[in-house]
RNA sequence: GGGCGAAUAGCUCAGCUGGCAGAGCACUUGCCUUACACGCAAGGGGUCACAGGUUCGAGCCCUGUUUCGCCCA
């Protein structure tokens, strides 16, 4: 036993492998990135989307840190000077409710103890509590530059925020002004469109008489919110609509407040909505604030900001928007004025973080003018200069753009980077710091989160320094993210990425999976169904969870999320361990590293690996290249397991047996070493625990697996002939075995065998009959050169050769017949097929000549096999 | 209302340039064979949602339909 495999000790044990390895990584400086010298090659570039800091590990983090590692760590195998940036996102409206409600728990209401105390307060948990997630990827084994670690609040990164603005105002795409807004009443603040989240919602139409004023009639308006007509300051008609256009000009009274509010015609109103005519509340509603616009109208507003009715609604001044709205509907109904109620399904917004009703909502707040950004963020789409994986993400993106509408920034919060605009009276000056001068007050508000996080390609790597790193890593190379985030992130960072730094942030974005439960439902915490990852690790090992969900993911599908299939990660890590024990328990005394290629004598078996193997390696390579990555998952899965270890390993045992020939088994021993170290190479980016443990292990070259090269396909190794000849002798086998099986004999017992062929089928088996003949236990092989058949016996056809199992007496000859006649009825068929085929004039002249060539082939291959077929079937049907 | 995606084995999904449908799990049978029972061997299982069309040939291309999911309004 070598002195290296002393350590691959039975069982597998992901807890033990993982535990010591990052901190080794860490100390040597694998993370940070390595100037190649004489290389022209741009660094690869990867940055984390940064987490919330209250955050923590969901399955989705998982998959998506699991994917950015992957390129990652591939890259620097590459040889690529490498950098991941990693740090978190403060998440102003989720981190201060989360320490508003730890506040109120301690009776401390953050409107009491302030602005300064509560800003105190929260970076305290921050820096307690904040940030777990980081510490939890670090389990997950991610190779990221930490002492790069950014934080969207530090001081520098705050400065880069505030310079946006100012930039953005010096252009002229920062505005405030009058707006209705999303508000979440209970968040409090304003919201973006895209933090509104939209859910159809049955609901009601409720149609309320409005009295004309000196007239009989009234008219009918519907409406979805009717606590708002307490806010009404018109009724409104399309000027063209025969019903109603008399109206235009005439007063209408508000019921329940009998405030008189004119009639106006506008071409808004849609006529075949309700009955025409609808009411008018600029102050409550998008639509009829650009009305009221046109029209001069004034604005009412009926509650506060939190969504309690206030002095302007009367008698119902102090309740909750929805008890009024029933209080409302009642009082109407008891005056007269409710005309009728029909069901009616309506989309109803809700705050995505607290999924609160949102109140569209009267409010001063600041904007950003969009379209000029835009511009050229679709101009860099549509000119492929930045790419979408899958490329159906290009529409989504280009549709949002093309519609984009301006972005209300300010945010009602403490917790964020404060509004760098300073007010004293009328004045009101945009800058980094206070005017000279006394009496400047700083707006209270805060920046929208996403103000801070559009500039993170460039903010992270120390802009608005012109610093070393921002010209070296800027633009990134890649972003891998959700597509649940394009809007919010994605299109705006490369909108950033264009306005402040002239260029694309990134030339390709990879969206990954959205992850949900086996149920397809998303995972969320009230439903339960989000498994902790951490736990997930504890039980099958950091290795297993990462290859488990680059394994799984489909390329730009939903990812169903199965606990169990986490087990085809353990099982496979620990199929590599094992098989890395048999490696290293055969290895002998001789170091494989000085062993010189040109001593070996390379048999068909080993040209039959290495030829694999460099087709397993382009395989991975091609498909990490594309990011087809569960592909790569499966080409390198599929090798170590299926042919290396079912074959390859298998048929090696003989080789390294003591009596065998000494060249041999050297040769056999060095090709196993070979072929497993360039496996642990492809596989360290999916696996880094495991196969660094492996790789130190085994004498292998280099430092460290994680710094060591990826490995290349070589030329000299892709050998078709060698592969058509195993692939011949694997099927002698598996016809052997099918034999066994279907005749019902027990595996421990040695079988004879007789095989007729050609004399180059029958070369091939005698070459390679030490090692057939254990793979299909095989007592005795004869080779019939003279072509000879035993009589009774059950038999297979393998490429035209025929296989005998020469078992008089043990063979139960019924059952062989009606195998026999199964098989002639299969061959029989796909024979018909193929006839009919060749016989199609309309085949033999269009049909491409290589198709044709095949078929032809496969009529005589199919016919030779029948014949066999048949001639066994004769010669059983004598025997009693 | 507009857009996007999906429908293939019991389940989850591959199937790239059109050329006789694959994997993992599950299932059946037999094995603790000296690396691995987290394993080995063999096997069963499909009207590729439906209807048309193009083509010598369609899971794949085109048209329509149905169902499900997502996004936007």
């Amino acid at each position: 036993m070598s002195r290296q495999s002393a350590a691959l000790e039975q069982p597998y044990d992901s807890a033990r492998i993982e535990s010591h390895w990052y901190a080794v990584w860490e100390e040597r400086g694998v993370f940070q990135p390595r100037r190649v010298e004489g290389s022209s090659a741009r660094p690869f570039v990867i940055l984390i989307p940064p987490p919330n800091v209250t955050g923590s590990l969901t399955i989705g983090h998982m998959l998506g840190e699991s994917l950015r590692d992957l390129v990652v760590r591939w890259q620097r195998m590459e040889g690529r000077e490498t950098l991941w940036v990693p740090g978190t996102d403060h998440a102003g409206i989720a981190t201060q409710n989360v320490v508003e409600k730890l506040l109120l728990e301690q009776g401390r209401p953050r409107q009491e103890i302030g602005r300064e105390a509560f800003l105190a307060e929260t970076w305290s948990w921050k820096e307690r509590y904040g940030g777990l997630i980081l510490k939890q990827l670090r389990r997950l084994g991610i190779s990221a530059d930490w002492s790069r670690e950014r934080f969207t609040l530090d001081s520098g990164y705050s400065r880069a925020v505030m310079l946006a603005f100012q930039r953005l105002h010096e252009k002229g795409l920062i505005y405030r002004g009058h707006r209705i807004v999303n508000w979440c009443p209970r968040c409090q603040t304003a919201l973006s469109d895209e933090e509104v989240e939209h859910v159809e919602t049955e609901g009601h139409l409720w149609y309320v008489k409005y009295p004309v004023k000196s007239s009989e009639r009234s008219v009918v308006v519907a409406t979805t919110r009717p606590e708002t007509m307490l806010g009404d300051t018109a009724v409104a008609v399309h000027p063209k609509d025969r019903r109603n256009r008399a109206l235009v000009g005439k007063r209408a009274v508000l019921p329940l407040v009998r405030r008189e509010i004119p009639v106006i015609g506008d071409e808004a109103v849609d006529p075949k909505f309700g009955s025409g005519a609808v009411k008018v509340t600029p102050a409550h509603d998008p639509n009829d604030f650009v009305i009221g616009q046109r029209h001069g109208l004034p604005h009412v507003i009926v509650m506060d900001e939190r969504g309690v009715m206030n002095e302007n609604a009367g008698d119902f001044r102090g309740l909750d928007r929805f008890d009024a709205r029933q209080r409302i509907i009642e009082a109407l109904r008891d005056a007269g004025y409710l005309d009728r109620t029909e069901p009616h399904r309506h989309v109803v917004g809700h705050c995505q973080r607290c999924d609160t009703v949102i109140e569209p909502y009267l409010s001063l707040q600041w904007f950003v003018k969009m379209a000029p950004l835009a511009a050229p963020a679709i101009e860099a789409a549509r000119r492929g200069q930045v790419k979408f994986y899958p490329a159906r993400w290009k529409k989504v993106y280009l549709h949002w753009l093309e519609n984009i509408r301006d972005w209300c920034v300010s945010r009602q919060l403490w917790w964020g980077h404060r509004i760098p605009v300073w007010y004293r009276g009328e004045e009101c000056v945009v800058a980094l710091e206070p005017p000279n001068g006394e009496g400047w007050v700083q707006d209270e508000d805060v920046l929208d989160t996403w103000f801070s996080s559009w500039l993170w390609p460039f903010a992270t790597l120390g802009w608005p320094e012109e610093t070393e790193d921002l010209a070296r890593y800027y633009p990134n190379s890649l972003m891998i993210t959700g597509s649940d985030i394009i809007f919010f992130w994605v299109a705006r960072m490369i909108m950033a990425g264009l306005e402040f730094r002239g260029q694309l942030p990134f030339p390709h974005v990879y969206f990954t999976s959205i992850v949900r439960d086996a149920e397809g439902r998303k995972m969320s915490k009230s439903l339960g169904n989000s498994p902790d990852p951490l736990e997930l690790m504890d039980r099958y090992g950091a290795d297993a969870l990462r290859f488990a969900m680059i394994y799984l993911t489909p390329g730009g599908q939903d990812l169903l999320f199965d606990e169990k299939r986490v087990e085809t990660g353990r099982f496979f890590a620990n199929k590599l361990w094992n098989a890395a024990r048999l490696v290293s328990l055969r290895l002998g005394e001789e170091d494989p590293r000085t062993i010189r290629e040109s001593s070996l004598r390379l048999t068909l078996a080993d040209r039959w690996i290495l030829s694999r193997f460099s087709h397993a390696v382009k395989d991975t390579t091609r498909n990490l290249k594309t990011y087809r990555f569960q592909e790569a998952a499966h080409a390198i899965y599929h090798f170590t397991w299926n042919e290396y270890c079912d074959w390859y390993l298998e048929m090696a045992k003989p080789r390294w047996a003591d009596e065998a020939d000494p060249v041999d088994r050297r040769t056999a021993r060095w090709v196993a070493w070979k072929i497993l170290d360039g496996i642990l190479r492809l596989l360290h980016p999916f696996m880094p625990f495991v196969t660094e443990e492996i790789w130190q292990a085994l004498p292998s070259e280099g430092e460290l697996l994680a710094t060591a090269s990826w490995p290349r396909a070589r030329r000299a190794w892709f050998d078709a002939e060698a592969e058509r000849q195993v692939g011949f002798l694997k099927d002698v086998v598996v016809a052997v075995r099918n034999l066994r099986v279907e005749n019902g004999l027990p595996p421990g017992r040695k079988v004879p065998v007789v095989m007729r062929g050609t004399p180059q089928q029958l070369d091939l088996v005698e070459l390679l009959s030490e090692q057939v003949r254990p793979l299909a236990r095989i007592e005795q092989l004869h080779l019939a050169r003279d072509g000879s058949r035993p009589t009774v016996a059950a038999s297979a056809v393998v490429h035209g050769a025929e296989v005998f199992l020469p078992l008089e007496g043990l063979v139960d000859l019924d059952e062989e017949r009606a195998r026999l006649a199964r098989e002639a009825d299969k061959l029989l068929t796909d024979l018909e097929s193929t006839k009919r085929k060749l016989r199609n004039q309309d085949f033999l002249r269009k049909a491409r000549s290589d198709v044709v060539e095949r078929e032809r082939q496969r009529l005589v291959a199919l016919e030779e096999t029948l014949g066999k077929l048949r001639r066994a079937q004769e010669s059983l049907r004598a025997v009693p």
